[in-house]
RNA sequence: GCCCCCGUAGCUCAGUGGAUAGAGCAUCCCCCUCCUAAGGGGAGGGUCACACGUUCGAUUCGUGUCGGGGGCGCCA
């Protein structure tokens, strides 16, 4: 596939040749800009500025200079120098006039860039416990990495994408027995339902589900689990400790059934509710596997062997206040259970050691103290800590009737992302998540997001896209017929303006990627479907005048086929009629 | 107390070491005999929280103050 190389990267390469005649022994960054007013050029440069600062010379006059040695070149028009110091570059309309061809020949991968260069990179996302329904918070995680992850492959990373299963810590064992308890209470035999075990209605049919299977298999008697249970309103956590172990005691090889099974219910859920989000793994990696592997063990050993671990107070530390942590770590308890930090020491080496180049976690932004110890237990293992990226995403806080929703999954209280998709559909939900940045906290207005629906942007860039089929049909042609369409025929202000827009496409994909940014891309297609839109109020395309006609649709199929590729890195569909 | 994010138009938010800071919503005025009006054109609306510093140039970078949100466990 031929990677269309913009306009901007032709002119850079005529400063760069310029700067380097002018001030061989300097070599300052060859910045374009697209200036604001269009009185300023098509790309404005300011290299003349900090060159003659470092030259200790009048700004202006350097710029003469550039401006004077820079090469003949067919795609410049004029160039001026303004202000302070600014090269300003007015290219010749002959420039954009190539674009729309450019993007049709493409085949729908006009946007791809080589940024990555191959290198292999994971991207884990979600990653959410499996107790629950996921939430309307989990599903900005989704959003943003699906769509971070199709940007990056875009960009020329090759990239997999991972979802890490909390399978093995107490969360699943505290759901483990709130579904018994709900069974047992099925048999009769009832056990108060402690305040701090899932309250959700999806675990009474869990229940459910065990008891028409296999009746009263699991049933043991109310006083037994009670046995030398501590009240709950003295201590509620080692109430619910206390009641797990005598679960665990009295189904004997039982409890592993029916831990087993609400894991594999709500990781089904789960990974049916991403499915129908357009959200998809390559792997599912099992937090079990690292503790039945040997893997955590072997982990520690390396960090042990290297002294980086101590004994104190019979519990197992990492030094990680030797890697700029603020203090240092527990990984293995007196009781002798590695805590969750021993997996995720073990889960980033494993990581590494399956080959990736890059890893990027895509976190909840209340994790950002957990980053020095994860980096640090990485450097602490010879492996350069900046080969991890952590992508911190800010809370998604959902408002009702103007107040803030409770979000907590034990308690049973969320908007379920199922519940947020049936109301606002996928490509809403999808858009609505990736139009903030992710370091800005996104109040998720429920009632807005209902009542507004059809005011969501995306319509706005969908119907774009609508809109351009429609008039594709009405003409009846062959899109590959219009490649030969004459694009000198295209002069109208709104015409250029579309033109330029779609040469900036493969900036916005690398910009996205280097940013980890896909709200950018959902910028930029906003930008495009307002400038197709205005176009369209401006000009006729079916005219009678058969060479302008064919080079008006020769324009809008190639913005049609960027709004398609641009929503595709989003998850979000490019729908033929609306 | 320490750490992270944020503070830009009435509201929700983009944006940039550069020239006159933008969009959507809301308000007001216009535009369908015409390919989808889920659209377009125009108007009003700003001390880019505040102060100091770095810089030829700061809304952008740094420090501090104020304000909002979040996090700091031998939980996961």
């Amino acid at each position: 596939m031929t990677v269309y190389s913009p306009p901007k990267a032709r002119v850079a390469a005529l400063f760069a040749a310029a700067v380097r005649h002018v001030a061989p022994d300097q070599a300052p960054a060859i910045e374009l800009e697209r200036p604001k007013q269009e009185s300023h050029g098509d790309f404005a440069c300011n290299v003349a500025m900090p060159l003659g600062k470092q030259l200790r010379r009048n700004p202006r006059e350097v710029a003469a200079e550039i401006v004077a040695a820079m090469p003949a070149s067919d795609l410049v028009d004029r160039v001026e120098i303004a202000g302070p110091g600014f090269i300003n570059v007015f290219l010749r309309a002959q420039v954009w006039r190539e674009v729309p061809a450019a993007v049709l020949r493409a085949g729908g991968g006009f946007g791809r860039v080589d940024l990555g260069r191959g290198e292999k990179l994971q991207i884990e996302f979600v990653s959410a416990n499996p107790t629950g329904p996921l939430h309307v918070g989990h599903g900005r995680g989704a959003a943003y990495g699906a769509s971070l992850a199709n940007v990056l492959a875009h960009a020329g990373y090759d990239v997999k994408r991972e979802f890490y299963v909390n399978d093995a810590g107490r969360q699943m064992d505290i759901l483990a027995l709130s579904t018994w308890l709900r069974y047992l209470a099925l048999c009769g035999e009832i056990v108060p339902f402690p305040a701090n075990a899932y309250q959700g209605g999806y675990v009474g049919t869990m229940a459910d589900g065990i008891y028409a299977l296999h009746g009263e298999r699991y049933r043991r008697t109310a006083a037994d689990v009670q046995a030398g249970v501590p009240p709950a309103d003295e201590d509620a956590e080692a109430h619910l400790d206390a009641l797990i172990a005598n679960a665990k005691r009295l189904l004997g090889a039982d409890y592993a059934y029916l831990h087993g099974y609400a894991l594999e219910e709500q990781l089904g859920d789960c990974r049916n509710d991403l499915t129908e989000f357009g959200v998809c793994f390559d792997t599912w990696f099992s937090e079990r596997t690292l503790h039945e592997s040997g893997m955590i063990e072997r982990a520690l050993e390396q960090l042990r062997k290297h002294g980086h671990l101590y004994t104190q107070d019979g519990a197992h530390w990492f030094r990680s206040t030797a890697f700029g942590d603020e203090k240092d770590r527990v990984v293995q308890r007196e009781n002798g259970l590695y805590t969750y930090f021993a997996a995720d020491i073990a889960y980033h080496l494993n990581k590494f050691e399956r080959g990736f180049d890059r890893v990027i976690d895509v976190w909840g932004a209340d994790h950002h103290g957990y980053i020095p110890r994860v980096k640090g237990a990485l450097a602490a293992a010879g492996i350069d800590a900046e080969r991890l990226v952590v992508a911190l995403v800010q809370f998604a806080v959902l408002y009702r009737n103007g107040q803030k929703a409770s979000m907590s999954t034990r308690a049973g209280e969320y908007v379920t992302l199922r519940d947020l998709r049936a109301e606002v559909g996928n490509d809403a939900a999808r858009f609505f998540y990736v139009l903030r940045k992710s370091d800005q906290h996104l109040d998720f207005d429920l009632d807005l997001a209902k009542s507004q629906s059809n005011d969501n942007p995306v319509y706005y860039i969908q119907y774009a896209h609508a809109r351009i089929c429609s008039v594709l049909a009405a003409w009846g042609g062959v899109s590959a017929d219009l490649l030969d369409a004459d694009p000198a025929r295209l002069e109208h202000p709104q015409e250029l303006a579309l033109m330029r827009r779609l040469a900036e496409f493969p900036d916005s994909v690398a910009a996205a990627a280097r940013d980890l940014a896909p709200h950018i891309i959902a910028y930029y297609l906003r930008d495009l479907a307002a400038d197709l839109h205005a176009l369209y109020n401006a000009c006729p395309f079916l005219v009678d005048d058969a060479p302008l006609r064919d080079a008006r649709l020769c324009l809008i199929d190639a913005t049609r086929a960027v709004l398609s590729e641009g929503l595709a890195l989003l998850g979000v569909s490019a729908p033929d009629k609306m």
